[in-house]
DNA sequence: GGACCTTGTGCAACCGATTGCACTAATTGC
DNA sequence: GCAATTAGTGCAATCGGTTGCACAAGGTCC
C-alpha cells in the first residue's frame, strides 16, 4: 500500500539501510548517493513512517497534554487554549506532536497518566493542573518519566515547572493603584489552598506594607470558585463592612462579579483589577484592567523544558518565571 | 527496559502469541489460560507498547486535528475548545487518541495534512476549516484517506462533515424577534463568502418573508471580520440611514460592537441577539441573547463519524446536523 | 481402534524503520 | 607493488507486537 524505505532503496539502487541513514543524514554517506536517495524519496512522494521509527527509536516524539475537565475551566478558560497553542507551536518547531486528554479528575489524570507511560505512547507529559495532591506529579517522579508542570508545585527543586511571579504581579497591582492615589484597596481571591491564590495575597499585602497601608481583614475575601457568582458575594460582603477605594482580584470573573453589586447598588468611582486578562475584560463595559499572565509563552515554555529534558536526559531541574503585565483600562481610569 | 510480551509470556507459561491474543480478547483462547495470563500482566504493570502495535496493526487509533491560527481565532474563540473536548471525550470512549496542530495558513495546513498522511501518523483526520478552497480537502479526497469537516463543504455528498442548521438557526432568531412585536430588523454578518455567513443570512431573509416583512438592504451588512470593531462600524453605517427596532448578528463580537454604538449615542430599546452564544454573551450587561451552536456536539459527532468511518471503510458519505438553540437574555427583553 | 474433528497453543514471518558490524573498493604510505 | 587505512555501503538483528498456518491433545463416531 504505502511507499517503504524499501521501495526507495529499490528506486535509488541503494539498501534500505543507506536510505535511512540518508534520512537522519548520517555523515557516512557521499553526497553522490544523497542526492541519488533524495531524489527517489521526491519522486515517490515518501516521508518514513513515524511509527516504525518510533518503534526502532524507541522514542515517539509525541508530548501528552492532561487537561482538566471541571472547576478550573468553568467556562472554558482561554487560558487553556492559549497555552496549548504556545506549546503546539513550539513543538512543531521542534519536530514534536502534541496529544491532549480532558480528564473528569485526579483518579482518571492518573490513569491517564499511568496508560500513557506503560504503554510508551509519549516521550513526556504537561501537566496542566496545579493540585496541592499530586498522584499523578509523585507518581511521574517515580517512574521517572519526563514531565512539566504548569503552575508552581509544592517542591519546587525536583520538578521542571513554568509559572508567573503571581507574587509580583499583585505586587504590581497594588503598587499601581497607590501611586495613582488609592488607599483602600479591598482584595477577592480564589479559592484559599491554591498556591497561586496564596502567592497572589502575599503579593497584596507585601505592597501595602511597602507603602505603610495598614491591612484590613475585613476587605478581604477568598471565594470558593472563580466564577462572576462567587466574586458578587464577596464583594457584597465586603459593601456590608465599607466601600473601599479600589478592588483587586485573582480573576476577571470575580472582578466582573463585583463590578455587578457596584453596578447594582450604584456606587460608582471604585477602581477595579481582574486577573488573566481572558477577552471578557477587554469586552466589557467599562472594560477592565486586568493582569495579562501570557499563557502563550508559559505553554512555550513549557514545551521548551520538556523538550530540552528529552534532549539531555540529565538536564538539572529548573523552571521559567512568565513574566505578567498590567493592562490598564477603563476600569482603573475613572 | 520496559515490560514486553515476551515477559509476560515467560511469566505465565504460555508463548507470545497466546499473551497477544489474550489481549485482543480472541476466542480461541480457554479461559484459563487467559487468566493465567492476566494475572501475569497484572503482576507486572504491564500493557501493550502501543507503538509495535499500531506498526504490525497499520493503524495508530490516532486523529489528528488541523486547527486555524488566524483570522477565526482572533480572541481565542470559545467554540475550538469546546469543541476539541467534544472531540475528545468521545474519543476517549471508543479508544482513539487525539493529535491536534496549529497551522498559520492553508499552504502549512495542507503541508501538515499530507506529512500525516504520508507518515502514517493518524488514523483519521478532522478539519475545522470550512473555508471555500479548499486544497485539503481536495486533498485528502484524493488520496482516500479519511477524514471529517466540520461545517458545511461545498460539495455536501462527497465527505463526512457536521454542521448547525445555519439557516434555521437565524430563521428562528427571526421569527422569535417578530412574534415579540419587532418588525424592522437589522442584520450585521461577517465575511460575506463564508457558508455559514450566507445561510444565516438566507434564513433571514425567509423568516422576515414568511411574516410579509419586506426587505431593506440598507438595515443588512456585512463585517470583514469577526470583530467588534467590524460590528460597531457595521452599526454606524445602519444608523446613519435608521434606528432599527431590533439587530441580529452572526457573531456575539459584531453583537458587542453594535451595543457599543447603540451606548454611546444613548439609543435605548433596541433589541439585540448574538451568535455562538460564547460567555462573552452571558457575562455582558445588560446580558446578550444568543444563539447556542453546541460546539461540543459538534466535535463529539464529528469524532463519531470519523471513527465510524475508519471501523467500516465502505461508509456512505453522510453528515450530523446539531441543533442549535436561542437561549434568550436581557438584550432582547427590553 | 483408527479416521476425523475440535480446541488451544506455538512457530515464524511480518509491520517499516534503525544500527552494529562486516565487507569491498579506493586511497595512502613506504 | 603490497599492506594498511579509510570511506561508503549492505547484511541481518532488532524494536514489540500480530496473525496465518501447523500441529498436538483430546473427544467423537462407526
Amino acid at each position: 500500500m504505502g511507499i517503504t524505505i524499501k521501495d526507495i532503496a529499490k528506486l535509488a539502487n541503494v539498501s534500505p539501510s543507506t536510505v535511512s541513514r540518508v534520512i537522519s543524514n548520517s555523515p557516512k554517506i557521499s553526497q553522490e548517493t544523497k542526492e541519488k536517495v533524495y531524489k527517489a524519496m521526491k519522486e515517490l512522494n515518501y516521508e518514513p513512517n513515524v511509527i516504525a521509527r518510533s518503534l526502532a527509536n524507541n522514542s515517539t516524539r509525541i508530548l501528552g497534554l492532561i487537561l482538566p475537565t471541571s472547576e478550573d475551566d468553568l467556562f472554558e478558560n482561554p487560558f487553556f487554549m492559549q497555552a496549548m497553542k504556545g506549546i503546539s507551536v513550539y513543538a512543531q518547531k521542534k519536530g514534536y506532536y502534541i496529544m491532549y486528554a480532558f480528564s473528569e479528575n485526579e483518579e482518571k489524570e492518573l490513569e491517564f497518566i499511568k496508560h500513557y507511560v506503560r504503554s510508551k505512547l509519549v516521550d513526556g507529559i504537561i501537566l496542566f493542573t496545579s493540585r496541592q495532591n499530586d498522584k499523578c506529579i509523585s507518581y511521574l517522579k517515580n517512574v521517572g518519566h519526563p514531565f512539566v508542570l504548569i503552575g508552581r508545585p509544592e517542591q519546587p527543586n525536583d520538578v521542571l515547572w513554568v509559572d508567573n511571579d503571581n507574587f509580583r504581579a499583585m505586587y504590581n497591582v497594588v503598587d499601581f493603584l497607590v501611586k495613582k492615589g488609592y488607599k483602600d484597596i479591598a482584595f477577592i481571591g480564589g479559592p484559599e489552598n491554591l498556591y497561586v491564590t496564596r502567592d497572589r495575597f502575599d503579593g497584596y499585602r507585601k505592597a501595602l506594607q511597602t507603602h505603610a497601608i495598614s491591612e484590613d481583614d475585613k476587605v478581604v475575601k477568598f471565594a470558593k470558585h472563580f466564577s462572576k457568582q462567587a466574586g458578587y458575594e464577596a464583594m457584597k460582603e465586603i459593601l456590608a463592612y465599607k466601600i473601599p477605594q479600589a478592588v483587586v482580584t485573582t480573576d476577571d470573573l470575580l472582578a466582573l462579579g463585583a463590578t455587578h453589586v457596584l453596578n447594582e447598588l450604584g456606587i460608582k468611582g471604585v477602581a477595579m483589577v481582574g486577573f488573566n486578562n481572558t477577552y471578557l475584560a477587554e469586552y466589557q463595559v467599562p472594560s477592565l484592567t486586568s493582569v495579562d499572565i501570557n499563557a502563550h509563552k508559559l505553554g512555550e515554555y513549557a514545551a521548551k523544558l520538556l523538550i530540552e529534558k528529552l534532549q539531555k536526559k540529565d538536564m538539572p531541574y529548573t523552571h521559567y518565571i512568565v513574566d505578567t503585565v498590567l493592562v490598564e483600562r477603563e476600569s482603573t481610569r475613572l
